[in-house]
Parts: C-alpha cells; sequence; structure tokens
DNA sequence: CGCAGATACTTTGAGCTTGAAACATCTGCG
DNA sequence: CGCAGATGTTTCAAGCTCAAAGTATCTGCG
C-alpha cells in the first residue's frame, strides 16, 4: 500500500503546515502590537545575534532560508531604524558585513525574552518527552532536495 | 527545571519552522516551474476542490489561515485565469460564493496528483510509524490562543 | 598583466500578505 | 418600519518575498 502511504504523508504535511501558520500567526501578532515589529525583522536580528555580530548579506540569507533580494530589503529598513549597521568588508570590496548596533543589541535582547516567553505559552502542552519525541522526528523529516529527474522515474 | 523546557520549546519551534519553510520553498518551485503556478492559488484550489466546490470568501479565508483582503487578490487572479468563479449569493447579497470551473477542476486534479508525488518524495524517509508518532505529536501541538493577559501572569 | 567566469550584493517587477478602513448588506430590537 | 450594530467583502498602504537582471568586484588561467 505505497499509496496509502503517500496520502499519509501529504495529510502530515497539511497538517505541519497548519501549526506552523498558526504559531506563526501569533508570534506576528505579539511582535505587531507589543513592539510594532514583525517575523522577518526579528529573524534577522536573531541571527545576528546568535552569531556573535558578525554575517554578510549571504550568509543571513542561507541562514534565514530566504532570498538574498529580500535579506538586502529587511536590512535595509533595520539599518534605518537604528538597530543594525553595515560596513563594506576592507578584505573584499564586494562583500557586506551586517552587525547589531548596540541599540539593536539591547533592543533584541528585550524582545527575545518576551518571544521566548511566547512560544513556552503557544506550547505549553508539550511535555518533555513529546519534545524528544517531536525533535527526534523532525530531525528525520528534514526534506531531501528534489530534482525533475527524480520525478521522472 | 522550568526554563530549560522553555528553551527546548523555543528550539522545537525553530526547527518546525525550518522543516516547514524547507518544504514550502521546495514546493513553490516545482509549482513554479512545472506548472507556472504559486502556492497559495493552489491552496485556494486546493480547498475549493476538497469541499465539493462552493465556499465562500469568509469559509475560505478561514480554511486557509490567511486575511479575507489577501483571499480576495488570490482569488481574483483565479478567476481572471478562468479557474475559478464568482457568483453573488441571492440569499444574502453580501455573500460571495467561489467555485472550480470545469477548466479549473481538471487544472487542479491534475496538479494534485504531481503534488502528492512531490510530497511523498520529499518526506521519503518518514515511515508509516513516523507518521503517526508525529501525527499524535502535531495534534497536541496546535498553540492554545495566547491573549495579552496570559503574558502577565 | 588581462580578461573570462565566478561571486556578493542590489535593483526591479510582480505577486503575496497583513491589518485597518471603507462599503454593502443584513438582523434584530424597539 | 427604522436604525444600530453585526457581518461579508473589497480597497488601501505598507511591508515581505521571489526570481531574474544588473552592477561591482574578485580569482585564476593564460
Amino acid at each position: 500500500m505505497t499509496d496509502a502511504l503517500s496520502k499519509r504523508r501529504l495529510r502530515l504535511w497539511i497538517r505541519l503546515l497548519r501549526v506552523t501558520r498558526l504559531t506563526e500567526s501569533q508570534l506576528r501578532e505579539f511582535l505587531r502590537v507589543e513592539h510594532g515589529s514583525t517575523l522577518p525583522r526579528f529573524d534577522v536580528l536573531a541571527a545576528l545575534h546568535r552569531s556573535d555580530d558578525a554575517l554578510t548579506m549571504t550568509e543571513l540569507s542561507r541562514l534565514l532560508l530566504v532570498s538574498n533580494g529580500n535579506t538586502t530589503t529587511v536590512v535595509a529598513r533595520l539599518e534605518t531604524d537604528g538597530l543594525v549597521a553595515r560596513t563594506t568588508s576592507t578584505a573584499d570590496r564586494r562583500v557586506v558585513h551586517v552587525a547589531l548596533t548596540s541599540a539593536g543589541r539591547s533592543h533584541f535582547e528585550q524582545l527575545a525574552a518576551e518571544h521566548e516567553a511566547q512560544v513556552d505559552l503557544l506550547f505549553s502542552s508539550m511535555t518533555g518527552t513529546d519534545l524528544g519525541a517531536l525533535d527526534d522526528l523532525l530531525q528525520r523529516m528534514i526534506p531531501r532536495k528534489v530534482t525533475a529527474h527524480d520525478a521522472d522515474g
């Protein structure tokens, strides 16, 4: 019954998407109402904070799984707001280093604590055991790259 | 160790988001390259197809977890392309019924089969047992609505 | 050195997405 | 009946997102 399995995989994907969207919409609401911010802005700040403050545009794009053009616009806005600073690399003048400003750092640290509390609340039904099991499953769920050739077979 | 649990929940959320984004980007690519279409278009067609072809704008928005304004624009485009039809309800003239056209139906059925195959491929590492376990976990993971009051406590 | 291709980033055009405001219509209370 | 508030949809402004095209710079081969 390979057929049934593929249907189950599809249903699972839909369910996964649903949980993700509901969660995202809650977090978006939180960021907007409490901090006048957005998810993509938060994501950029989080990536910069986690990496001890020095990422290139390309690294940022890859970490966040978004296009390079996208990163440009979000970072540009954050720069306007004084939360990050862009500096052209001296070693390679094509490269732009993006770092948190001190304002950006303190802004994010405040945000991050509340964000973690929100996530904790949203997933309060998940026990330690659940988390372990789910983590294990998601680890193996990472989708393999599908090529045009795969679909032919 | 409530603290550690909240950190684990946060890590789990990040992991979940990552799997979802990777999958979405693969499916987006598939729809774009193979069919010149997009995920939101597919989602609307899927909802209409599943519900035996008669949904209002509001029902559609709720099913897809997107704003009502968003639904308007996606449906408008699908209508332009002749894949769906809008008709004002006679019982309540505020209400718009959206249905697949026959072109839309056959277009979607073609698409759906290939989409299911893609998902099957993306998650080919997931066994029947995995699916059962994950399904169970996701069921309980559905985030509870967080209110401003919750965060105060 | 010189130039061909690779790499880093930005710009562009189109579509998606949101929340809020505007509009149309309905429902129910008096 | 009449109108106040609720409900369904669209419009709007702003921001997000992508892929493709464009610009700047670098690297390595000759």
